[in-house]
DNA sequence: ACGTGATGAG
DNA sequence: CTCATCACGT
């Protein structure tokens, strides 16, 4: 038996409009740590791996895992049958055959109420090595999509290209060749200094908190949810290390070298912490603020801290230089409406990854570079 | 070698957006003296002249005539990935093949770069006469607009007639038959008096003002050629009298006056200079101030005066009537997106000449008129 | 989120 | 050739 209840039936709205061009059928796994769904794309080309933390729902119950087969457009035109902030709850017998999706207003005068057949679908679930990355891009995702938009009005591919200088899209065509240069923005450094890290963040709480739906707000001032103290601290000591890094340089994250040990102590961390602590309870994520959903987008930036208006901030092991379809590129964008930063992790010769971070979870694509020079 | 820094790349857009469905591909010619353009329509029914002045771009420099031909579609792509703000930079080496535009965020931390493919096209630069015309109608874009929109839902061609009753648009279709008739603003009157005058100003320069496209102007004050000091100076006492006029019966007009001004200051740095000796220097224009492009278009306008809300002003020699056909006028309405004010001039038998002047520069259409009653 | 334009299907 | 659906841009 399932049953989650989302605060906003927005976020999946959302979702499936990300996801529901690439994919036409999908299994959603449901387990106790959440919801998620693994598929090729329609031509076998990108990968998309969603992923819906348990944290993230008001009430989530999954008694066994079970996989929902559902038909993306079924579910989409079900779902334009919620009103953005509707209240969705997802429920689903262990034996049924139907999805139950319920929407009801904020106002609770309204309850409507939709069953969606399910179907059986080959679950061809592989599962996808944690690549360290020789690059790794975090930018606005408003930034990325204008770009790969941009760039595909001139050909077909787009050549990504991370060095020292900053990142460079380029892309040549039969009319025009082009290329947009970003560079690193000092402040971005602060900025994502620990995106993506925290999210595994365990959490002493039960779930209480549970319709928090961005507890982020403040996060401007120490980039994450520095919600209450309570919470900060136990962060703190739990990530112990980095985060010490951080309070050292709350003042105004002097630091910039410290970036980059950072970044590779957390990639192995997250998983540590984790361990430790999420052995224990059940919880073992926090949905984390870093992506802003784009719902909640305008927050007030703080004088020198952009806060969302972007920046890009680079880090990289290594020069790399890969091609990429701007046709697929240009549907992974479609996400710009679950998170406002995007990040590209690269390596040479394995497929790009470009993964949107939003309260809830993770949106992931993985899409293989074009081998010739293009 | 071309070089030309514009401030936004805003106006090459809406250039562009004015064009681009009714010539494919075009010459842009490069001089000393600015870009200019001059196309006939795919059908070869209408002519489109663009003329940019040296003087409007932040930086410019042309060491010898190049045309540059260009497919508009292309081009149109290439521009539609610079940001409106973006500053735009216009290169060409005298070999090269391909133009290089380059916009860079004011930020400074987004460099694009693009290279469209030149192209080579037969120039059937075609002098145009200087027509002295019967009659001249100076209106609000957005009302011309508006005017030849509405008609063109009821038949495919317009009879104008301008009269001393005002000006009518008049057309007759299947199901209905509509006209408009505006009559002359008294404010207009004032307003319009100098409009397109001081853009053609006779510089004590060596190559003399061969380029005013409308020499016929004097019918109002001299204010034209009297330029011998600063240009800016002459332009300002121009304006001063004609205010002055305006000033006797509106003390609001003065406000409009001020915003002209500030328009004008606003186009570029190097006008300030120019105020106070340009006479050495090699601008022989002013980009004027006439026709307010859009970009600024919102300004408030103060009580009675019509600042830029138009106004219809009607000069006229003699009654003419002529019809044309609705599609190209439709067309030509685009260019609303470069200033607030067209200019339609008529003469019997001969083209109308449709003309929208913009800081920079100005963009001309030639129409010619229908010949059986339609 | 809405409106407009483009593309594919009947 | 017309209608409907989908996608993109404002």
């Amino acid at each position: 038996m399932l049953e989650a209840r989302l605060r906003e039936a927005a976020l999946l709205k959302r979702l499936l409009d990300s996801i529901k061009e690439l994919v036409t059928d999908a299994n959603f796994e449901c387990n106790e740590e959440g919801i998620s769904l693994q598929a090729m794309d329609n031509s076998h080309v990108a990968l998309v791996s969603v992923k819906l933390d348990a944290l993230g729902f008001q009430r989530y119950r999954c008694d066994r895992p079970i996989p929902l087969g559902v038909n993306l457009a079924s579910l989409t035109k079900v779902l334009k049958c919620a009103k953005d902030d509707d209240i969705c709850v997802v429920k689903c017998s262990d034996d049924a055959d139907v999805l139950n999706l319920t929407y009801e207003a904020r106002s609770s005068d309204r309850i409507a109420e939709y069953d969606l057949k399910l179907m059986d679908i080959d679950s061809d679930t592989l599962g996808i090595p944690d690549t360290e990355y020789d690059a790794r891009v975090t930018m606005p995702a408003s930034e990325f999509t204008r770009i790969v938009r941009d760039l595909s009005q001139l050909g077909e591919s787009v050549r990504i290209e991370v060095s020292k200088e900053g990142v460079r899209f380029a892309s040549d065509g039969e009319a025009a060749n082009g290329n947009v240069l970003l560079k690193q923005t000092e402040s971005a450094r602060e900025k994502y200094k620990d995106y993506g890290k925290d999210q595994e963040e365990p959490e002493p709480k039960e779930e209480g908190d549970d319709d928090d739906d961005e507890p982020k707000e403040e996060d401007d001032e120490d980039r994450e949810e520095g919600s209450s103290k309570g919470k900060k601290k136990v962060k703190k000591e739990k990530v112990g290390g980095k985060v010490k890094k951080e309070a050292a340089d709350d003042v105004d994250m002097d630091d910039a070298d410290e970036d980059e040990d950072k970044e590779k102590s957390d990639d192995g961390e997250e998983e540590k912490d984790s361990d430790d602590e999420d052995s224990s309870s059940k919880k073992r994520k926090r949905p984390t603020t870093n992506g802003k959903p784009a719902k909640k987008a305008k927050k007030g930036e703080q004088g020198g801290a952009p806060a969302d208006d972007g920046g890009v901030f680079i880090e990289m092991n290594q020069h790399v230089a890969l091609t990429f379809s701007l046709k697929y590129l240009v549907n992974f964008s479609k996400s710009q409406t679950l998170s406002n930063t995007v990040q590209l992790m690269m390596s040479s010769d394995v497929p790009l990854l470009c993964s949107y971070k939003f309260g809830q979870g993770e949106i992931k694509y993985y899409l293989a570079p074009k081998i010739g020079e293009e």
